[in-house]
DNA sequence: TTTAGGGCCGG
DNA sequence: CTCGCTT
DNA sequence: AAGCGAGACGGCCCTAAA
């Protein structure tokens, strides 16, 4: 009921006021130059820590037998751990049948140097090399043996931790050394790095024996790194900074291509694949000795394998390292690839299930600390310095010391083990997440625990997703099963496996489908073993965005094409069929896939009487926006955001619901995504009866005069809308997401458009992963000179180029203050890494405003007791010409919202006079 | 029973 | 969602 | 141009704690 309370507040404030925006006067307000302060960066002063927490005795969260580390600071609840179950790490059984992984990690970049190799604790000792099966038997081999295996570790682990980033890759000959040849040949860097590319896999044993000599210091497990900007490099400069080489093919397709959307033909082979092909040729079996069919894979073949993929950027080199370790997966035991593609896109389910790990950073803290002994606060504050929870739970189980050895950890083990913690609910779910948790990091070696946390994050940050997976999939089924069917050469058949995969996943967005359709039919025929049925959701067509209309005519140039209104609500994909018993059913998607049915009650029922004679089944691709009834009006996104989510009943809704649908992608049996836009349309026309305020088309038109599109540009943020979609007529419809053939058109975009702001950095948040070492991201504050205050209004994250942004920690570390200042307000809920004095002025932009929960920005003015905040902000650039005092006012900012409504409502009641 | 934090998801 | 970086 | 990974706000829902 709070909630319904709320939704009327909000209701009848924005009723007016669809968001809208014109050109307002920038918040360019006056100049008072103020010297550009010169900025001395001293080193920022410490962060404050968390609380400490309350520390728990370690012994209780293992399952297995584990002693506590020496050394470390475990002391207190630690030592003595006592032995307790053991289950292997594997997975927790639950009735869980499907495999799937989930992970991810974010990584962060060092935020200080490395700083060289750490004092290779011996302790840890966790190689079991017991196989999985023998398990039952608890007690077995309890003798605890560690040297050996410590020795193993470490070599491990100093891989993991890998180089590749900051260290740059001017270095490749090192990196080469502790990576393995993965790296080896970049030597040869520019050009060819072709032919023998091959051993990457292959030498990636030897590091296991040669590579002791890693001294690398290790950053973390391999992630996406700082990039080259961090840290100059070395050697031979950049490397392709510009945009060198580009292959004569991948020119060829261009703009052409995305005018008119090719439908399924390879048209050319693109040299990626040409390259791909020349690298496949080598391959070679790679040994693990755990690894036998019965036992199932290792999942240490998986994370040797995100080791190699983390150190490199190379897309053709990280499709070959999975190309190569799925190929070996489905030479020896393919019932580890299902399991196995799961942990590589890290997730648990098809998005359509719903299932969700229900982890966050701060759970994963908890459970980490737990696991190894050590203080929540520590952990944290490792984190914040390393950016990567997965280093820090790496070493903090250093300080771990397993009784007896354990069984490997597997594929389909880890698989089942992160579908049991995602579906642990209800009452004391928390615990029994952490608990399994703790089962697997007891039984990882080496890099392992550093992997499953970041999986369990939600990003593995290796430069590895879904597209990437599908390629290599695609390849490896070809190279393994259907290595002789086909016609062309090599790279046309491999270009093709992957067009043909990608395109029988955006209609069967399933691996439970697709991959054993692949194992047991091969390519050919995929569609028909892995086809798309109604009911199923499909990969949406999204747009990109672009600058203004001359951008626009630009890229569609040579074809027609049409504008549609941008209405800001949700994406809802609807399907409607009849079941085997005549019955209409009706299932609503998400954008991203997520079955929002149970969300839309009122839309399911609406089904039935919005569809013409004669329709049987049907796709269609919508927008809902929220609608008020009484006044004929959208409502802001902001409103639509407030209805209920899960099982939802009709009559509590209190947000009714408009759809405007834009897209039919399949009527009666007929899927189609290979009909031009045009034809889609007429299709939409003879499926869809309107009706007022419950369903109707998108508005459009067809024009290519520049006056015309942006006069209807015009219009379509007076209606309350976001701005145009642009499509060419006879576009296909391309589901998955790569291919942007739409524009999207936004006034905010434009230059000169939009509200932009004077504002003042007041704190940041140190930088995760990519961003390591640096802030990530900013509190940023408007001047309310009534009050004297400094008044949050967002935080940005975006905007900034990675040279910048570490220009700007550099500078603002020298304004670093241990206190916030008595005249700044801020939310309590939002309080930053570190606080600045108010020096700096910054100019961001944003999509338009909205009243916050947090923020404090003209608190008061707005609304009674919230303050404002800004949707989409970003960096535009820094003002070193203005002082604190010259940042934009509450006042401006009030009226700025002001004008948001009531230009909307003004030109809302000017369209019902005519 | 109520509330606050954490997580997920939407744009 | 926006943005920047890399291939 | 594609693909990936940084980061934003705000809302509901669930769980754990008060």
């Amino acid at each position: 009921m709070r909630g319904r309370v709320r939704v009327s507040c909000l209701v009848s404030a924005l009723l007016a006021a669809p968001r809208q925006s014109l050109c307002r006067w920038r918040s360019a307000c006056d100049r008072r130059l103020t010297a550009a302060a010169s900025r001395i960066p001293p080193p920022g002063s410490a962060s404050r820590l968390p609380p400490a927490m309350k520390q728990r005795s370690i012994a209780s969260f293992f399952g297995s037998p584990v002693v506590g580390a020496r050394g470390g600071p475990s002391s207190s609840g630690g030592d003595g751990g006592r032995v307790k179950a053991l289950e292997p790490g594997a997975a927790p059984k639950r009735p869980g049948d499907e495999p799937k992984p989930t992970s991810k990690p974010q990584a962060a970049q060092a935020r200080s140097p490395p700083k060289g190799k750490r004092p290779s604790q011996d302790y840890g000792v966790d190689a079991p090399r017991k196989p999985k099966r023998l398990r039952k038997a608890k007690g077995q081999g309890k003798a605890a043996q560690p040297e050996g295996v410590a020795a193993e570790e470490d070599v491990i682990d100093s891989q993991m931790e890998s180089p590749r980033n900051e260290e740059g890759r001017g270095q490749a000959a090192s990196v080469a050394d502790v990576a393995g040849a993965c790296l080896a040949d970049s030597g040869k860097e520019d050009g060819s790095q072709g032919a023998d590319h091959s051993d990457t896999e292959s030498d990636a044993d030897s590091r296991t024996s040669a590579s002791s000599e890693s001294e690398v210091s290790a950053e973390n497990l391999g992630g996406r790194k700082a990039g080259k900007n961090g840290i100059a490099e070395p050697g031979g400069g950049t490397p392709g900074k510009g945009k060198a080489t580009r292959s004569p093919a991948a020119k060829k397709r261009g703009k052409k291509k995305a005018a008119q959307s090719k439908a399924g033909k390879v048209e050319g082979v693109g040299a990626a694949s040409e390259a791909a092909a020349a690298l496949y040729s080598e391959f070679k079996e790679e040994d693990y000795e755990d690894w036998d069919a019965a036992k199932g894979a290792p999942y240490k073949v998986l994370t040797d394998t995100f080791q190699k993929i983390g150190n490199t950027t190379k897309r053709l080199e990280i499709t070959l390292l999975l190309t190569n370790t799925f190929r070996r997966i489905i030479k020896r035991s393919a019932g580890d690839l299902l399991p196995a593609v799961y942990l590589c896109v890290n997730r648990v389910a098809p998005a359509h299930e719903g299932l969700e790990l229900g982890l966050g950073d701060a759970t994963l803290i908890k459970a980490i600390a737990q696991a190894t002994g050590k203080k929540e606060a520590l952990i944290k504050s490792q984190y914040e310095e390393s950016g990567d929870l997965g280093t820090v739970a790496v070493s903090a189980r250093h300080t771990q010391r397993v009784l007896f050895p354990l069984p490997p950890l597997t594929i389909s083990g880890m698989f089942q083990a992160f579908k049991a913690i995602a579906m642990a609910q209800g009452s004391k779910s928390q615990d029994q997440k952490k608990q399994m948790i703790g089962k697997l990091f007891v039984s990882s070696k080496g890099n392992e625990a550093g992997y499953i946390v970041r999986s369990l994050q939600g990003k593995l940050r290796i430069g590895l997703a879904e597209q990437t997976v599908l390629t290599s999939l695609a390849h490896a089924v070809l190279l393994e099963r259907d290595s002789t069917s086909g016609k062309g050469s090599l790279a046309e058949r491999l270009e093709k496996a992957a067009q043909t995969v990608k395109q029988v996943y955006s209609l069967c967005p399933t691996y439970n489908v697709v991959v054993p359709a692949l194992l047991e039919h091969g390519l050919d025929d995929l569609s028909k073993h892995a086809p798309f049925s109604p009911g199923m959701p499909v990969r949406p067509m999204l747009a990109k965005p672009t600058s203004g209309v001359s951008e626009v005519l630009d890229k569609f140039s040579d074809c027609a094409f049409t504008c549609e209104y941008k209405y800001d609500g949700e994406r809802a994909q609807i399907h409607v069929w009849h079941d085997d018993a005549g019955k209409q059913k009706v299932q609503i998607y998400s954008r991203n896939a997520e079955n929002n049915t149970s969300k839309y009650p009122d839309l399911v029922a609406r089904m039935a009487s919005c569809l013409k004679e004669g329709v049987k089944s049907a796709v269609l691709d919508c927008e809902a926006v929220a609608y008020d009834i009484q006044q004929k009006r959208i409502l802001p996104f902001q409103v639509l955001s407030t209805r209920a989510r899960k099982d939802v009943t009709v009559t509590d809704i209190k947000v009714q619901v408009c759809l405007f649908c834009f897209d039919c992608l399949y009527f009666n049996g007929r899927l189609l995504f290979q009909e031009p836009l045009t034809g889609r349309r007429q299709v939409l026309n003879s499926v869809i009866k309107e009706k007022e305020g419950e369903i109707q088309f998108a508005k459009a038109m067809v024009s290519r005069e520049v006056e015309e599109l942006e006069g209807f540009l015009n219009d379509a943020v007076a209606a309350g809308t976001e701005g145009l979609i642009v499509k060419t007529l006879d576009a296909t419809y391309e589901p998955s997401q790569r291919s942007l053939n739409w524009l999207k058109l936004k006034k905010d975009y434009l230059e000169g458009c939009g509200d932009t702001f004077d504002v003042v950095p007041i704190g940041a948040w140190h930088g995760k992963g990519k961003r390591k070492g640096g802030y990530g991201s900013f509190l940023l504050a408007i001047y309310n000179p009534g009050l004297e205050e400094l008044q949050t209004i967002c935080k940005i994250g975006t905007g900034f180029s990675e040279e910048q942004l570490k220009e700007l920690s550099d500078q603002m570390r020298g304004y670093v203050i241990g206190k916030p200042k008595k005249y700044y307000s801020y939310g309590e809920t939002l309080i930053p890494d570190v606080w600045f004095d108010a020096k700096a002025v910054w100019e961001i932009k944003a999509a338009d405003l909205s009243i916050s929960p947090v923020h404090q920005a003209a608190r008061g003015m707005a609304d009674p007791s919230k303050g404002i905040s800004i949707r989409f902000p970003r960096l535009v650039r820094v003002r070193d010409d203005k002082a604190p005092e010259d940042a934009t006012t509450a006042e401006q900012v009030t009226e700025m919202y002001q004008q948001q409504t009531l230009v909307q409502a003004k030109k809302k009641s000017r369209r019902d006079m005519d």
